[in-house]
DNA sequence: TAACCTTGACATGACCCGTATCAGACTTTA
DNA sequence: TAAAGTCTGATACGGGTCATGTCAAGGTTA
């Protein structure tokens, strides 16, 4: 169970992509059921206490509390402080096993990475506002940016 | 001798930084000597043999040698093939540094963020480039994407 | 009440990375 | 030309990283 042996890194393209999920509110409750079956992209929606998140993503309930201990996550909480895992919650971690397994970063790695994806997407929206005027140029930029974010070429949705 | 022990890897804030350096242009010959006071920052100009950088760097040729094998960086070769590290060269390796030793980053994740930086500089200019009739607009780009690298912030010359 | 969750600590096995060393050949320098 | 230095390639080591596993003592949920 739970088995999720390391993909041997030695044949490693440059690369990242796509654009980074976001924090999603506090959600109430009602944990939906949804087998995994054997993980292929399930269609993830509502929230999960951390079993069934681990299950759907086949990955170990410890590890899920590493990654946010680490603040690489931050599932919302039930009263009783249970963690929920939303949609959001398990797509960001679907990108953190990919930067791990598949480029090969560190933990430290993926931090740093998704903090530049934030960053990105934060500066792309900045610009966006300030060139409201134009929106000429607010085309350009948000080609370019887009184009940015392709070259990382992140998995559309692992 | 070489000692470079590793910083512990604990308290790392999100960080990044600093345009990249850009891929020099094999040199001719000619390793200016320039005694390693115990590294702080040496004034570096010209061309090195691999000895004399790494005694500049205060690293192991070895590291220099394995750095290049993964693709991080790319010194100049002599006729006979010795490597000749520019400061360019020099100062990518310090980066590398920092990366690895400062924020924790393997060396996939080295990896990974020099592309980020390549990338982010080559679509600034791309931007700047599509937007030559629009100064204004250009500005704000301009002023945005210097504001991205610097939330990386990098040391301004380690 | 039983099943499941919480935090915190500690252990393990596989891998990573800088460093070290060896061998045999070539280059540079004095 | 001889000595010093570099080249490639392989192999090895120590300490660190990371996913996983387990234990304990307690709280929550159904």
């Amino acid at each position: 169970m739970y088995q999720r042996p390391r993909t041997k890194v030695e044949d490693r393209t440059s690369v990242l992509g796509q654009t980074p999920p976001t924090r999603p509110k506090d959600t109430g409750l009602s944990p939906a059921q949804s087998t995994a079956g054997d993980e292929a992209v399930i269609e993830v929606q509502g929230v999960y206490i951390i079993s069934v998140a681990a299950r759907i993503l086949d990955m170990h309930p410890q590890t899920l509390r590493k990654y946010e201990r680490l603040g690489l996550i931050n599932p919302g909480r039930t009263i009783g402080m249970l963690r929920l895992y939303s949609a959001e919650d398990i797509k960001k971690v679907r990108l953190i096993r990919y930067l791990s397994d598949e480029l090969g970063l560190n933990l430290a790695g993926v931090e740093f990475a998704l903090a530049a994806f934030d960053n990105m997407s934060a500066i792309k929206q900045r610009i966006s506002g300030r060139l409201e005027g134009i929106p000429a140029a607010q085309k350009v930029v948000q080609e370019e940016m887009d184009l940015l974010f392709e070259s990382l070429n992140l998995p559309v949705d692992r």
